[in-house]
DNA sequence: TTTCTTATCGCAAAAAAATTGCAATAACAG
DNA sequence: CTGTTATTGCAATTTTTTTGCGATAAGAAA
């Protein structure tokens, strides 16, 4: 039961000389598969249980670290400071913000045009120049509502 | 040369009981008077400076843990994930949002109406409830670019 | 398949950020 | 001035993230 679903992601691995490990298969695996925003711990069990034998922190990572550089994961802290990932699969698309549900812990891409009148409100208002902007959204997804 | 602009916030700190401090009123003098969001480290660095000896980091932390409970302060994570703290005047308004300078870490405060929008966009798309939305946005403020 | 190169992993140790308990101190109400 | 208790300092700890290094294994080439 592969999971095909991850394939346009390895494929992105492959063209930059990343090796496809079994940890690594199983972080993609998982995060395309539950679609979760993920701390560096939780990876670290699920993948643990998944591959029947402790991981360490340091792995997971170093990991996340090199899937991030290659634009297959996006990272975020919640408000609680903690680094977590999740599978991007617009990677530096700007349009997209995303949707946290804070029951289910999955992430939804939402494309919600709200950047142009940010930057012009910035501009007009402030006299500012923007550079990075940081919309993230939580609450209650479709699924938990019901 | 007392700091007049910090009267509302210590107001507020005296209706709840909470004692007005060298420490406390230093912390809000900076922070009033660079506009900058500043991590416990630095406020513990330049209070030192200030009150000419060496604080504690957990006494910072829990100065700004007690000024954020009452509205006072509000923090936000970088992409770092290090908490930064800054003064809010106009707490628990959700119709503003904060532009960060990169440049020299003033905050702005900024009245940007894309909540609806948000909002709509989520039930619509997303058929999902919003709890809180997080909107920052950094780059580079009126001064800093001239 | 076998061999070779080197990206990746595991382990241990450490750095960095944040939290906690407790006794001493000081803010401020009366 | 006195008493109450919020606040602080200190030391120790927890939690998250990073780093160095030798061993291992992924994938390319023979």
């Amino acid at each position: 039961m592969a999971n095909t679903a991850i394939e346009p992601h390895l494929a992105i691995l492959r063209t930059q000389g990343l090796r496809i490990t079994p940890i690594v298969t199983a972080v993609l695996n998982y995060l395309s598969e539950t679609k979760k925003v993920s701390t560096a711990n939780e990876l670290r069990a699920e993948m643990s249980q998944t591959l029947s034998y402790e991981l360490d922190n340091s792995t997971i990572y170093r990991i996340c670290e090199r899937l991030m550089m290659c634009g297959v994961l996006c990272s975020m802290h919640k408000y609680d400071g903690i680094m977590r990932y999740f599978l991007c699969s617009q990677p530096k698309n700007n349009k997209h913000h995303h949707f946290i549900c804070t029951h289910c812990h999955r992430v939804q891409e939402v494309y919600c045009n709200v950047d142009d009148k940010i930057r012009k409100v910035i501009s007009e208002k402030l006299h500012g120049i923007v550079e990075k902007k940081f919309i993230q959204v939580e609450g209650i997804c479709k699924e938990c509502k019901e």
